[in-house]
DNA sequence: CAAATATAATGAACAGTGTTTAGTAAAGTC
DNA sequence: GACTTTACTAAACACTGTTCATTATATTTG
C-alpha cells in the first residue's frame, strides 16, 4: 500500500511544516504572536487546517517545549560531562541561566507556560525530558553527598534548592524585576550569585 | 468652590470602585478573567468608561500590584519585628513562600506580569514597594554579616540569594513543574527546602 | 473513462480580547 | 432659556481560539 504510506508520510510533513513555523514565530516575534492564524498564514494554511493536525493550541505549545529541552540538553552536554560532581552542578546551574537568558521565548514555555503541563494532564504523559533532567541532578548531588562535600545530606533536597535558585534568578532578570533592585542586573551579578550559592552549599 | 470638589471625589470613587471590581475578579475569577470588559460589566459601566479613569489596561494591573504589596506586608509585618536577624530572614522567606502559594494570582501581578513593569517605563515611577521590601532583606542580611553568622560577604548578594530561592520555589509550584518530579510536593517539600538553604547560608 | 466515495482544506461564524472615536445626554454656567 | 463643558456609551477595528457546514481534491470502484 504505497499510497496510503505516501499519505502518512505528507500527514507528517504537513505537521513538521506547522511545528517548524510556530517554532520560527516564537523565536523571532514572541510567545505573543504565536497564535493559530499567525502559525496558518505562516504554514499558508488556513487556521482550521492546523486543527486537523492538532488538538488545540496546547498541543503545539506542548510540543515546542519537547523542543525547547532537546535544545537545552545540546547547550548543556558539556556540563553533563565534566567528571568532579561540584564542578559538574556549578557547569549546569550557570549553563541553565545562560540558556534561559538567552532563550527567554523557549524558557518561558518549557518552565513557565502553563499549557504544556495542562496538556500532560489530559494526555496523562510525562514531563518526560524535565524528570530526565532534574534526575540527572539528583544523581549528581548524592555523588556529591557520597563524596561528604556538603552539609546537606538529602540528595532531592539539595537538588531542589539549586533549582529553585537558577529557576527564581532567571526568572526574576526575564521580569525586570532584578534591574529594579539591582542597576547592573547583568550577567555579571548572576554569576556571583551562582558562586556565591555553590560556596554556601558545597565545602 | 463646592460643586467642582463634589465632582473631584465622585470621580476617585468611580476610580476606586473600578479597581475594587478588578481585585474582585483577579481573586475570584483569576488574571486571565480579569479583562476591561468584565471589570466594566461588574462596575455597571461601559468598556470605554474606564478608558476616561485608567490610561489603559497595564495601569489597573499595576495598581493591583500595588494592592498585593500592601497585602504582603501586612502578612509579613510579624517575620519583620523578629528581633534575631537570622530569625528575622527565616520567618520572611517562609513567610514570602506562603503568601505566594495562598495567593497566587497576586504573586503573579506583583513579581512575574509584565504589565506593571511596563507602566512603570512609561511613567518613569519606581517599583516602590518591592524595593523596600528588598531593601529591609539586605539591611538583616547585613546585619547577619555584621554578627558573622554566615560566610557570605556581601549583604546584596545574600539577599539575592535568598529571594531568587523562594521565588523560584513559588514559581515551581505555582506552574506545576514542583509537582512533575515531587508527587508529594506540597507545603512540607516547601518548608524542608527552605530550612536546608538557611543551614547552608548561616553557621 | 465516469461515477461514487473518502479525504483534505476552508470560509464563515461565535464568543471573546484591548482600544479608539464619534456622537449623545446630562450637568453647570452665563 | 441658551451655551458650554463634562460624563458616558454604542459601535467599530483588529485581534484571539475554536467549531462546523461546505467545497474542492484525490482515490477507489463500477
Amino acid at each position: 500500500m504505497g499510497i496510503t504510506e505516501r499519505r502518512e508520510r505528507e500527514k507528517q510533513e504537513l505537521r513538521d511544516k506547522i511545528l517548524d513555523k510556530a517554532r520560527e514565530i516564537l523565536i523571532k516575534e514572541g510567545q505573543e504572536n504565536l497564535s493559530i492564524r499567525n502559525i496558518a498564514t505562516a504554514a499558508e494554511y488556513s487556521p482550521a487546517t492546523i486543527y486537523l493536525y492538532f488538538k488545540d493550541k496546547d498541543e503545539i505549545v506542548y510540543e515546542l517545549m519537547e523542543m525547547g529541552f532537546a535544545l537545552m540538553v545540546e547547550d548543556l552536554q558539556e556540563a553533563f560531562e565534566s567528571s568532579d560532581p561540584v564542578e559538574r552542578i556549578r557547569k549546569i546551574g550557570h549553563g541553565y541561566v545562560v540558556f534561559g537568558l538567552k532563550n527567554p521565548e523557549w524558557y518561558q514555555v518549557m518552565f513557565n507556560a502553563p499549557q504544556p503541563i495542562q496538556h500532560l494532564e489530559k494526555c496523562k504523559e510525562e514531563w518526560g525530558r524535565g524528570i530526565s533532567l532534574f534526575e540527572f541532578l539528583v544523581e549528581t548531588c548524592q555523588e556529591v553527598i557520597d563524596q561528604d562535600r556538603t552539609t546537606v545530606r538529602e540528595a532531592r533536597l539539595l537538588a531542589l534548592h539549586m533549582w529553585s535558585t537558577v529557576h527564581g534568578l532567571v526568572n526574576l532578570a526575564l521580569t525586570q524585576r532584578l534591574e529594579m533592585v539591582e542597576q547592573g542586573g547583568g550577567p555579571d551579578l548572576i554569576s556571583k550569585t551562582i558562586d556565591s550559592v555553590m560556596r554556601c552549599i558545597f565545602k
